[in-house]
RNA sequence: GCACCCGUAGCUCAGCUGGAUAGAGCGUUUCCCUCCGAAGGAAAAGGCCGUUGGUUCGACUCCAAUCGGGUGCGCCA
């Protein structure tokens, strides 16, 4: 359950419940503290508290009710002293915040991290989540990305949120594709493997394997083709042969892709499923469940019927005996509970899936297995190139490395290598790799996860406006003057007086509340706008209040303040697993 | 045919469990580095929130219908 974490409501919470009693509304804390909402216009206040429900419990108009709220309020005596009046306004009662009080209460909290340490959530049920399914004998894109991006961050975020979390990726090793590539490497290839990224030149193969077998589609070739790839299957299957042994070497050159892409996202696996490994007793479940009659046999296949529940067919079992991916999910899912003790379990996988999970989740009920109801599949919607969906069947595809590489030669040419001489080599390379990872991960991230991608690399190289970059540059913009400015005595937090400081100190506050509502929403966009709202409220406090000229105690109170927003930006790209460079 | 997702400014997107005058970024047009980092800031222009009904004191938000786009629906994963 979350918990109310958010200060500034509990003690406003705490404020109006007893005047809001002897109104004679029945209410309890929780309602209030969610009916706080902002106001349109900061000239109003900052924040507002609408009557309309207290009034309908009590027929009363809620003007009026606000009036009398607001009366009351008056003569209590338990102000909070971050407010600097409460005011009554149609139907609504304002607060208006005084900066520098609320700055005394939240600075010195974000500065010694305690505010980071708030507990938000308690009882929380140990949690799985399932992102990242790259096939092996593919390459990896921009698609994966957004995958591993989403994932990560909900991760990250729920671990926040005192979640228990297992993340587990669940790889396809196996199946028609990786044949196809292994076909055409031994049958076909001509060129030697490199000696690095072996496993994107493997990708390559599978396109070019996909592409002559579609080419030769309706020749004498077709036959000997389909034949071929029999054998291939045959040896996997049986794990000996020649192809089993390139199987094994290949897989394992993919594998080292995977692992490259992860390591340079910082994302790790507590648990490693592979297809290959839940095939076969996949089957056997499956044929169990046939004999139990729960599985009917239909044009030599086994399947579920589920059309009673509006779902189709859902086939198990090949006429030739062997498994598909539902079959392979429906022992996964029987594996994650009871092998790794979770009390639910999360999917991250792309819209086209929403069938096949609601076909997996309503077989697992239908088995009497009792955490049906405990898997949840998040879909979000793919990443498109302005001129259509990829494939790598097709080879239309943006990859992966290419992608890196060309975003820090792009923010090397551009930005950094004017510090050539001043900063050492490495420094400039990290740096440009942070500062790749903070665009790549922000741009996959910035978007609600129910809504399409359009990667236009162009427009990605930009690195402006609501952009990682742009975090990480006013983070860096901060330290600079961190390294710059002395703090002389302690600080005044009541000179905080300007209307941007007022902004900046307002904002930094709701930190903790919007990283539980983006992870109660699997939505990470909900902190990327945060994120960008109190950046852009710094920069502007920036150009508008002179830190290093101001007199004493306003001076480190503007310090504190900056250093605050940079604390808030830190922690928030952490949650979104992106990197703060100290300079850019 | 059925199901799911999306439809807000020229483009890309926000808009909290319904609430007070719908907001950003990009692009366009102007300004701002003798001052802590211009990957920045300030300002202007740009909207019948796909359409039509309904619920409500109140709808971008909920419901229904409809149009447009996308994706799925038995031997791929």
């Amino acid at each position: 359950m979350m918990l109310m974490h958010d200060q500034i409501r509990l003690e406003l919470t705490t404020w109006l419940l007893p005047s809001l009693k002897e109104l004679g509304a029945q209410v309890e804390e929780r309602q209030i503290y969610n009916g706080f909402a902002s106001t349109p216009d900061s000239k109003m206040g900052h924040l507002a508290f609408a009557l309309f429900p207290f009034a309908k419990e009590l027929k009363l108009n809620p003007a009026a009710l606000a009036k009398s709220l607001s009366d009351k309020l008056q003569s209590s005596q338990a102000k909070p002293a971050f407010v600097e009046k409460a005011q009554n306004v149609g139907p609504y009662l304002n607060f208006t915040y005084s900066p520098g009080h609320l700055a005394q209460l939240i600075i010195p909290q974000v500065m010694d991290q305690s505010f980071f340490k708030r507990k938000i959530s308690q009882d929380m049920p140990r949690t799985m989540i399932e992102y990242s399914q790259p096939n092996t004998h593919k390459e990896m894109h921009v698609g994966h990305m957004r995958n591993l991006c989403l994932g990560d961050a909900l991760i990250r975020l729920h671990r926040y949120c005192n979640f228990d979390i297992v993340a587990s990726t669940f790889p396809g090793d196996v199946g028609t594709h990786v044949a196809k590539c292994l076909w055409y490497f031994k049958n076909h290839n001509t060129e030697t493997p490199p000696k690095e990224r072996k496993g994107a030149w493997l990708g390559r193969l599978y396109t070019l394997a996909h592409n002559k077998l579609e080419d030769e589609k309706g020749t004498p070739q077709e036959d000997v083709n389909r034949k071929e790839l029999t054998e291939i299957l045959a040896q996997l299957e049986k794990k000996a042969g020649p192809f089993f042994d390139l199987w094994l070497e290949t897989r394992q050159w993919s594998i080292d892709l995977m692992k490259e892409v992860y390591a340079w996202a910082g994302v790790e696996f507590d648990v490693w499923f592979w297809e290959s490994e839940v095939d076969s007793d996949s089957v056997k479940l499956a044929r169990e469940w046939q004999k139990k009659g729960l599985f009917i046999e239909d044009q030599g296949a086994v399947g579920a019927d589920l059309k009673d529940y509006g779902l189709g067919f859902c086939l198990l079992i090949k006429s030739d005996g062997n498994g598909l991916y539902a079959t392979k999910d429906v022992e996964l899912a029987r594996r994650k509970f009871q092998e790794k003790g979770i009390e639910k379990s999360l999917y991250i996988v792309d819209l086209r899936q929403s069938h096949h999970f609601k076909q997996v989740f309503k077989i697992l009920e239908l088995m009497g297995f009792k955490h049906a109801k405990d898997c949840f599949h998040l879909a979000y919607d793919f990443v498109e190139l302005p001129d259509g969906a990829m494939s790598s069947r097709k080879g239309n595809i943006v990859a992966l490395q290419a992608l890196i590489d060309n975003m820090v030669e792009k923010i090397k040419t551009d930005y950094l290598n004017r510090y050539q001489g001043e900063w050492s080599t490495d420094e400039i390379e990290s740096t440009a790799q942070d500062v790749a990872r903070g665009a790549i991960k922000y741009g996959m991230t910035r978007i609600d996860p129910l809504k399409k991608i359009v990667f236009d690399m162009t427009e990605w190289l930009k690195l402006d406006g609501e952009s990682g970059p742009y975090l990480q540059y006013t983070y860096a913009r901060i330290q600079s003057m961190k390294r710059k400015i002395q703090m002389s005595v302690q600080a005044d937090y009541l000179t905080l007086t300007t209307p941007q400081e007022m902004e900046l100190i307002r904002l930094l506050p709701q930190f903790n509340t919007v990283v539980a509502q983006a992870c109660e929403q699997y939505r990470p966009n909900v902190l990327t706008s945060f994120l960008f709202d109190v950046a852009r409220a710094f920069n502007s406090f920036y150009s508008e209040c002179p830190v290093a000229s101001a007199p004493s105690g306003q001076k480190e109170a503007r310090l504190e303040l900056a250093l605050s927003a940079a604390q808030v930006i830190k922690e928030g790209l952490a949650l979104l697993g992106i990197p703060v460079p100290q300079k850019m």
